[in-house]
DNA sequence: CGTAGCCTTGACTGATCTCAATCAAAGTGG
DNA sequence: CCACTTTGATTGAGATCAGTCAAGGCTACG
C-alpha cells in the first residue's frame, strides 16, 4: 500500500492492483496481479514509483530485496526469465492497443479471456469458474469505461448466456462466442 | 521495416514509429521516436516482435548488437540507464491512464505537450515551433482516435489559437491553456 | 489542366457517459 | 429479531462524445 521502492513482492494468496489516481479522483488500474504473481516488474529496475499497489481483500506477500531478487531470477531462470520480460511487454503492448483501437465491450470480453488463461495457467481454474474478488468500480477503472456501462455490457453478456459474474465467480459459459466478440481466432 | 530481433536501433535523424497492425486493418502506433532516441528497448531483452518498426520518410539508423549494446549501457551509463529505463515505464503508464482515463481532446493535447518536451531536451525546438512529420492519420492512429475527429480537434485548437499544424510543423502558442486542458498544472 | 493525396466540413449514427432512481444484500445497533 | 444504514448492482432517460459516410477543397506534381 503506498509507496515502495528498492523491494519487490511475490503474492502467495490474493488479489492486488497497480493504479494510478488523478487529482479529480478519476482511476486507472494499470495492472491486476494474481495469486502467485510476482508484484510490479517495474520495482525490479526503478527506485520511485507514480503509482499505487493495494492488495484485495487478504493477501499474502513475500518480500525481497529487488536487486538481490533480480540477480537471483537471472541466474535461476535464465532464458525462461528473459521470455517472462518479454510476456510483460506484449501485455503492455496489447492493453494499449486494445484501449486505443477496441471498442468497449471487445476490451471487456478479451480481458476475461486473458484473465482466465493466467489463472488457468496456475491452476486456479476449477469447474469451469474462477474467484474474482474485484467490484463493478474496480472492473471499470481496469478496463477503462464507467461503472455503469461496464454493469450494462456484463448483463448483455449475462443475457447472452457467455459469461456471469455472481458471488466474486465468473464463469465463461460460451469460450467461441467470447474469442469471436474479442477479435480472437 | 518488419521484424528485428537482437538488434537494436539508434535514431540519428528523422523519426520512426513503432506500431501494431490489427487483422481488420486497425493500427495503434505504440511509440514514436524522435531523432536521437533509442528504438524499443524492448528489443534489448526480446527476442521475438508481435510489433513493426518503421522510419518516416528518410532516416539515419546506427545498429547494435542488443546484448553488447545492454552491457555497454549499464557499464557506461550505471544509474542514468536505470532512471531512462524508468522513464520508459513511466511514459507507459502514463499512456495507458491517458487512454483509459481521458477524453480525446485532452489526450492530443498532453501528446503535444509531452513531445514538445522531449524535443526540447535535444535542442530541437527552435522558434518556438518543432518539426512533426506525421499526417493526421498516423497522428490519430498515435491517440487512439479517428482521422475525422482528429482533425476536428486539431482546427478547434487551430481556431482557439492554441497549437497550430502546418507544413510539418507544431507551434504551440498558448502553453497555459493547453496545459489547463490537459489537466497539467 | 488533371490527378492524387491529404485535409476540412457537414450531417448523421452509434457508443459511452451522466444523472438519478430503484433494488438487493449485508452489516449495525437497539 | 427488526428497523435502519451502507454498499454495490441494475435500470432508464437524456446528453455528450466520438465514429461513419460522404462531399468538397486545397496543394503538389505530372
Amino acid at each position: 500500500q503506498g509507496e515502495v521502492a528498492g523491494r519487490v513482492f511475490t503474492l502467495r494468496t490474493g488479489w492486488a492492483t497497480r493504479f494510478v489516481l488523478l487529482p479529480d479522483g478519476r482511476r486507472q488500474i494499470l495492472d491486476i496481479y494474481i495469486p502467485g504473481d510476482f508484484i510490479c516488474y517495474q520495482l525490479l529496475v526503478v527506485r520511485s514509483a507514480g503509482f499505487t499497489v493495494q492488495t484485495l481483500s487478504d493477501a499474502d506477500l513475500c518480500e525481497f530485496d529487488s536487486r538481490r531478487m533480480l540477480d537471483a531470477l537471472r541466474l535461476t531462470y535464465g532464458d525462461t526469465f528473459e521470455r517472462w520480460i518479454e510476456e510483460q511487454f506484449q501485455r503492455t503492448d496489447e492493453r494499449l492497443t486494445d484501449f486505443g483501437r477496441r471498442p468497449a465491450a471487445e476490451r471487456l470480453v478479451r480481458f476475461f479471456l486473458d484473465l482466465e488463461h493466467r489463472l488457468e495457467v496456475r491452476g486456479l481454474v476449477t469447474d469451469g469458474s474462477f474467484e474474482f474478488p474485484l467490484r463493478q468500480e474496480q472492473l471499470a477503472d481496469l478496463v477503462g469505461m464507467t461503472v455503469v456501462h461496464t454493469g450494462r455490457l456484463l448483463s448483455d453478456l449475462r443475457n447472452a448466456k457467455q459469461l456471469t459474474l455472481e458471488r466474486g465467480r465468473v464463469r465463461i459459459q460460451d469460450h467461441d462466442a467470447l474469442r469471436r466478440l474479442g477479435g480472437l481466432g
